[in-house]
DNA sequence: GATTTTATGTCAGCCTTGTTGACTTTCCAA
DNA sequence: TTGGAAAGTCAACAAGGCTGACATAAAATC
């Protein structure tokens, strides 16, 4: 009864623990991105379209730069997603007012329109899951969640509007 | 003070609350698999090898089919992943006793030593989040992962060893 | 015993989304 | 006025998804 890791309150750190909660999220972010995968699929984008979105959505005027550093891809990368963005009417990209160099990122009511599409499906999927456990269980998920993050990530999350 | 959602422990089913959770798993997920990440880059391997190993290594004699409904990927796509991690030794593919066609899947000592260090580096992350949190924390966390995935994939998640 | 189904492997080709490198244009700021 | 930052673009490449077609072996079924 007294092996292992002794006290009962250790034993979520565990190898075998730990493990299931490597799979947890394996699983989990898999039925998380499956739902906005569907959606995007109709209109032949991918996630990388779907997190473009989501982020000019958070913060709206936000610079190319910015969000680079957000999504953690080369410009190169972010260009080609963000040009079929422009082109198709989802985005627009301001010039700067104080510095023109620096382009500014917002929604089009179109872009708008696919944004909610998404979120909304998302929402649902975690909506019913913090609906079934409860709002202890929801703070702990985000608890882990915030721990496992790199900060300079950890930075990025604590931007949004109803921060805590 | 009586507005909005009402009481106070629906506050976790704002809209601003969900979206929330929602950037928390997508900042997460990039922690969660940047420590494998750097590993896998020094073998020229990607997530794909990753995924593989893994799951060959917690069932082990799996076959191709049963890891094919695992990973959600076509045949084609697992296969050159696989024949890979055959070819270099990580994996050993043995025909079946019982039924000749199928291969079951084993990691050599190359394989579970590569297995070793990746899993063990996505410990110790996870293993510094669930301290830092405590246990009903985490306990919150998985249930809420466990909820958030498809039925399926539920189900393969429940086969793990030490499940509850 | 012949036929069908299942499990696996493989070839070819396509797409998305990541990468590096090189180069240009614009334009702020020292 | 010039250096460097911000942005855009072109080209080429790789990983890892996908589809479709086809091959083989063995099990299962008729």
């Amino acid at each position: 009864m007294a092996e292992g890791g002794g006290s009962d309150s250790l034993l979520f750190l565990t190898d075998e623990q730990l493990k299931k909660g490597i799979e947890a999220m394996f699983f989990a972010y898999r039925g998380f991105t499956a739902d906005p995968d569907r959606i995007l699929e109709n209109y032949a984008y991918g996630r990388a379209h779907h997190r473009a979105i989501h982020f000019i959505n958070r913060s709206p005027e936000t610079t190319v730069n910015n969000l680079l550093s957000i999504l953690g891809v080369t410009k190169q990368s972010l260009n080609r997603v963000l040009r079929r963005l422009i082109d198709d009417g989802l985005v627009e990209s301001r010039v700067g007012k104080r510095d023109k160099r620096e382009r500014h990122l917002v929604l089009t009511p179109k872009g708008a329109a696919l944004e909610a599409e998404l979120s909304e499906a998302q929402r649902i999927r975690m909506r019913a899951a913090f609906r079934t456990v409860g709002p202890d269980a929801v703070a702990g998920f985000r608890q882990v969640l915030e721990a496992m993050m790199d900060t300079d990530m950890r930075h990025h999350f604590s931007l949004l509007k109803d921060s805590e």
